[in-house]
DNA sequence: TGTTAGCACTTGGGCATGTTGAGTGCTAAG
DNA sequence: CTTAGCACTCAACATGCCCAAGTGCTAACA
């Protein structure tokens, strides 16, 4: 049998699969699509297909179903991105109005990249490597704990509460707030690890130990507060796909509230700058996705964009819609 | 017939339903309640409690299902709030511990309550009416837009980004920057509508436009951007209550998913300072939450926390979860 | 007047049985 | 390598049956 045939088959497998949410089975087949064989010629590629786990039979006398590694193989070598739809464009562009406040805009992203796939959409915070330190502010609370505020010129904002150990003076914060200001605005967010124990080494040394810790604090605003937090949209997606499939939706739930799995998810997907990485069923780290597939890219500087669905779901559409909205934040973001 | 015996017959239905999830008969019920009567006397007052719209059968031969109104009069008349367990007291007691910024707080205070309850938690961010403004600070994004962003003593930090209309300097930027924070420091926010028209009239006539924009933005940040926030946690809880159910849980997490609609609901249940109050199935003014009940009460200053869940829920140890956790609330947000 | 026992009646759920149709694998011929 | 044909499998559906749970009603009883 030809190998161009038997992947057309598979394609063709795929398709109906997830058109259809049933098993297919050869007869079907040769009839929707215009393959130049019959039935039986497909049953035995079929049986070979099978065979390499690529496809699968729920039981005896039922059509076959894609396995993992069916889609995989259709993913990465038999589907075509779809384009867009005219009206899918339009919507993406709009999103390019409206303020650039960054919470909003990726507010605004899941959304729309929720409504487009009919999935659930993930969006993490973008990285911040680039911005610049613009101001910062130390507040008292209580005695001993201080409010850490970071801002950057980019517009996202980060804060943090520590507990300074010992009692603090309002003076004393005064102090390190202007020499902390003074020696780190226009900083890269990046570089503080770097530049903060110098500041530190500045103050004067009864403060020393205080000015150690909000640098502590600083650092971790910088590089961690802004980046590990994840937005997502469309949930009710998960009900929706599976009325009649009692996929359990319980354990997706949980991984999606558990923003540690998601960010390690995201972040352990392959960062191919121009394509969108997708991972599908037991590929996934996690179990509770074991039924799931996550398409997935970066946009900005590294962060990363995505949906999260049901195994069986539209590849080539789903991914067209994660990279032309990645395209367009990266647009957006780096404005 | 007696009218407490009547009572504490549909008392015995809603404890054995929700336990069971069955309709519950009057042979069962005799059996698992000492109620001093025989099957025959149930069968009457199910009768009368039927005709009084309190419960009613699924089918001909099967048993009774308490209505809404059924535990409407439940929760009114009936139930007594259970006490909690001492593990559940300890679990509250430790959210005492670690730092006292509010979005910790708030984020440990949904964990704990989804799990306490076996439902989803919903809070709202805390009212910060007796909030002093701790400072103010302009940040330039783009020749047009600003970054404004307001902290509170309590540390809690808004932001927002404006679009000027026209062109902004840094430096007028900076001057209005020091006009604004040296008349609104310390001021409470919920004063901040009368004071700001004060500090834009002091402003350099050239640049009352952008101070007017500018305090359209804090004020907007002082009583709306705060509480208008929700933040949730257990969506996972509503699958799993529901297995073997196939109560729609699509339309629920639509609900949690829009703010607006929760907001609004939390918002239109009364504000029994002492109390719990429950809004039951087709209670509730949106649709997708005709089959569910939300528990809440208020905490600190006004602000909301609750739970929401299907209508079958135990609700005598739900309100006593919801209660003790708001009042752990407010003795954490009030020191 | 309220309670109880007894009884006829209803009905959904479980079970065994039969039927159907989609789909397969295999074989033999083209 | 492809194809027609055929026997076989099996889930899904339908049918009929029985049973248990539960009800409403009536008549007797305290």
């Amino acid at each position: 049998m030809s190998e161009p045939r038997k992947l057309e088959v598979l394609r063709a497998i795929v398709e109906d699969y997830v058109h259809s949410r049933e098993p297919v089975g050869s007869k079907a087949l040769v009839e929707r699509h215009h393959l130049g064989v019959s039935s039986a010629t497909i049953r035995n590629d079929m049986a070979v297909l099978e065979e390499e786990g690529l496809i699968a039979a729920p039981h005896t006398s039922a059509g076959r179903i894609p396995t993992d590694k069916g889609y995989r193989l259709f993913v990465d070598r038999i589907s075509q991105v779809k384009p867009l739809s005219a009206a899918e464009r339009r919507a993406i562009h709009s999103l390019l109005e409206g303020p650039d406040d960054v919470d909003d805009i990726l507010e605004r992203t899941v959304r729309l990249l929720s409504q487009l796939t009919n999935q659930v959409a993930v969006v993490q915070y973008p990285h911040s490597n680039r911005a610049l330190v613009r101001h910062v502010e130390f507040v008292l609370l209580a005695p001993q704990q201080v409010l850490v505020v970071l801002i950057a010129d980019t517009g996202s904002v980060g804060q943090k509460v520590i507990d300074a150990g010992t009692d603090v003076s309002n003076e004393a914060l005064m102090l390190l707030r202007s020499r902390f200001l003074g020696n780190i605005a226009g900083t890269q967010l990046a570089l503080l690890p770097q530049v903060l124990p110098s500041v530190v080494a500045l103050c004067p040394p009864e403060l020393r130990g205080l000015a150690q810790t909000l640098a502590q604090g600083l650092q971790s605003l910088s590089d961690t507060s802004r980046e590990e937090r994840i937005l997502m949209a469309g949930t009710a997606n998960l009900a929706r796909s599976n009325v009649d499939f009692p996929l359990s939706i319980g354990p997706v739930l949980e991984a999606l509230e558990e923003q540690v799995v998601m960010l390690r998810l995201l972040s352990d997907m392959g960062d191919d700058p121009r394509g969108v990485t997708v991972s599908i069923g037991r590929e996934n780290p996690y179990d509770g996705l074991a039924e799931a597939s996550v398409v997935a890219t970066g946009y900005g500087s590294g962060a990363k964009v995505g949906i999260l669905g049901p195994t069986r779901m539209d590849y080539p559409t789903t991914m067209a819609a994660v990279r032309a909205v990645a395209r367009y934040l990266s647009r957006i973001l780096g404005a």
